[in-house]
DNA sequence: TAAAGTCACTAACTATAGTCAATATATGAT
DNA sequence: ATCATATATTGACTATAGTTAGTGACTTTA
């Protein structure tokens, strides 16, 4: 019966949680993820750090429900990136300038702190980021078009599925950039990026015809 | 003039970083890293917290070490592994089977649980994992012999240097070990090592003749 | 509209990593 | 032997994430 009932509680409760999403955003973008405490969040939204609790399971939580929002408004950055290209464009040049386009967004957009946020927070397993490495993320489809576009055009090999090898692609990106977290700053994701999915696509391209 | 001396101080100093390094061990083999509290080692260990701190930066700088003295002992397996093989066998060949040598080591010898804390310490940098992560660690040799054999074979491209190929190699290998963690148990990390590395390997190899 | 029930919220609590000023003890010089 | 110095060690302290029993406000039901 008490479904989906904008009551005058579930209005304050909404509008509870917003203030210390809010806070917590403000903050965390002032001072940097790891120089925010739950009780300074707590304080500036104006309400006791049990009520937080309620709201999010964790610090972790919280700050991974903010970056969820974020990625996926990146992802739908991605597509239109994506469709920006002629239509005929060689599958493999997309992809260049793919990975080009997502090290820039993780590099600049992002940003070393909040990537680093993330991938502790993945390895940790203390709140649920499914919505940056499920496999219905956004980017898998993206990935998955231009991979496809590859093999259409006759220039992807074809003995392994469209699925798998995005799946590796992906998988490599997120190594790349585990590698640059860990030895930040002295990593160049950029180049060693386009470096890396050189070899990678080298081996996903058809081999020429041999003699 | 007080270097090198092994007095009574110095004696009772070892034996009381000893004793917390053993402890510590024990502990964690019995209940996980996860479960052990800094309070627990030391009570174990029969000293006070402040000495703790004394021997050990942080409760992750003493869990890196206990890797990094595991990590010596791992590679120097590796490199007889390597030995074993007899010599003209494929280069190709040995990468497969020392691709599926790392793999046994990090989800059986080492096992999930020390792995993904690894990772974390590695990320999280509240330590120095040089030891695990640095590039004159003992992995770096084999792999880059085994990328030499195989461009003397004639078998692997020379348009990119040894040590260019070893790094990207053993960063793949970590990108697959990191998704392992964030995915467990739900990732074979066996079957998609293999895997990736067939499209790596491909990579890297030289182009049959073109027609 | 009054009682019963539900839900938002509080604040004091625990657990645990890490710090630091004070103390105890070994060593070296006179 | 005695004192001064260096150093190993202590334990009470802070900081911070997370828990929980309790309270009061709102909502439903009779």
């Amino acid at each position: 019966m008490n479904k989906e009932k904008i009551s005058k509680r579930t209005a304050k409760a909404d509008e509870t949680k917003r203030k210390i999403y809010e806070s917590a955003d403000q903050l965390f973008k002032k001072h940097g993820f790891d120089n925010v405490s739950v009780d300074s969040i707590v304080e500036k939204a104006g309400v006791s750090k049990g009520c937080f609790y309620v709201y999010f399971d964790s610090k972790n939580a919280l700050i991974t429900t903010l970056i969820a929002d974020f990625v996926d408004t990146i992802d739908l950055d991605y597509k239109s990136y994506l469709e920006s290209f002629p239509p005929g464009t060689m599958a493999s040049d997309i992809l260049f300038s793919f990975v080009e386009k997502m090290v820039n967004t993780i590099a600049c957009t992002l940003g070393y702190d909040l990537i680093k946020m993330l991938y502790e927070a993945q390895i940790s397993r203390t709140v649920n980021t499914e919505a940056v490495m499920g496999y219905n993320r956004k980017l898998y489809q993206v990935f998955s078009s231009i991979i496809s576009q590859g093999i259409k055009q006759g220039d992807f090999r074809t003995d392994i599925s469209v699925d798998t090898i995005t799946k590796h692609c992906i998988m490599a990106m997120r190594g790349l950039t585990y590698e640059w977290c860990i030895r930040y700053p002295y990593f160049d994701l950029n180049d060693q990026s386009l470096q890396h999915f050189e070899i990678l696509l080298n081996g996903i391209k058809k081999q020429k015809a041999p003699a």
